[in-house]
DNA sequence: GAGCAACTATAGCCACAGCAATATTCCTCG
DNA sequence: CGAGGAATATTGCTGTGGCTATAGTTGCTC
């Protein structure tokens, strides 16, 4: 009998990491369609509705989601054309513009979150245990801060900006 | 000062699970890149090397993937053009072809393989002390069979196939 | 002040994947 | 045995997003 390279313990890890993600996700997906929403339509709404102001400049959205700035581009151009956003000049700098989310787009935001909430404590939250709960995020939390997101390439201190890199934890 | 829903524990526990998640397959891309492959194409060829007679039928490897049937007949395509798999009938039933691993494609895996688990190692399992590791492991596992991918609607009992659906863990 | 490099947003082009439609094959029931 | 329905793989169409080129803007250097 020869060893299994699939039964290799780090290639478990990883499945789990995958897997967990990516039956989360399909549940926020389907409740995202509800509210009409993708998944990064509704990424977007967070960091802007997050935001001083509920508005960021392309590039700084860009680098707070998983989109290159074309990507941005676009997404901004659907949501702008479904009246959740808008596109603002930047007084300071002509070269750069601000996304601001509408009012309309605040309002689908508020119509998402509870059900989104609901589904994180349903499906992810709440299946643990809070001593377990919280030994799974904080080693979540060292593999983030670890993998960095946002320093792809080998570079030692990327620092792309003022903003903390990721905000949402 | 009002409450917060950005800084809802809940948002942030996804947040570090999208993020961590994130990290880690950029750090897998840029490996199999360097050996030609992208992440669907190592998936298909890790699913497939494990299987019996390395080989799976086309619906079979959907069902283990996060491909559509169609989807799974694009990226068959490309690697059968590339030398890794091959298509061979089903003769027990004509609908029905098998992708096989070619030699060639097993010995991109083998070359592939490594790397990715001094990665993995890397970035996500040696960055915890092994009781923080299995205490994620165990948090992820239970979340993992909780959403349980392959049943993405509210289907009670899927079952998609005689296959476990999730051999990867 | 002129020149030049860096930055910002966008448009063109392409790859990739999902959905729906289609053709073929299998199975079950009458 | 035949008909109808389920299953399997593929193709057309479409939407999405990345890479590169481009145009406009800023700031730095000399």
């Amino acid at each position: 009998m020869e060893k299994n390279v699939f039964d290799d313990p780090r290639i478990t890890a990883v499945g789990l990491l995958v897997e967990a993600h990516a039956g989360l996700s399909a549940r926020f997906a389907v409740q995202y369609e509800e509210h009409g929403l993708s998944a990064v339509e509704f990424e977007v709404l967070m960091r802007l509705a997050r935001s001083p102001g509920n508005q960021l400049r392309m590039t700084d959205l860009a680098a707070q989601t998983s989109l290159s700035t074309s990507g941005v581009t676009r997404v901004v151009d659907r949501m702008e054309r479904d009246g959740l956003l808008c596109r603002r000049a930047c007084p300071s700098d002509r070269r750069s513009s601000y996304a601001v989310v509408t009012p309309s787009g605040l309002r689908r935001l508020d119509e998402t979150l509870p059900g989104h909430l609901r589904i994180i404590e349903q499906w992810f939250t709440g299946q643990l245990e809070p001593e377990a709960l919280t030994a799974m995020l904080d080693g979540l939390r060292r593999v983030r801060d670890a993998v960095h997101p946002g320093a792809t390439a080998g570079s030692t201190d990327p620092a792309p900006s003022d903003e903390p890199p990721s905000p949402l934890a």
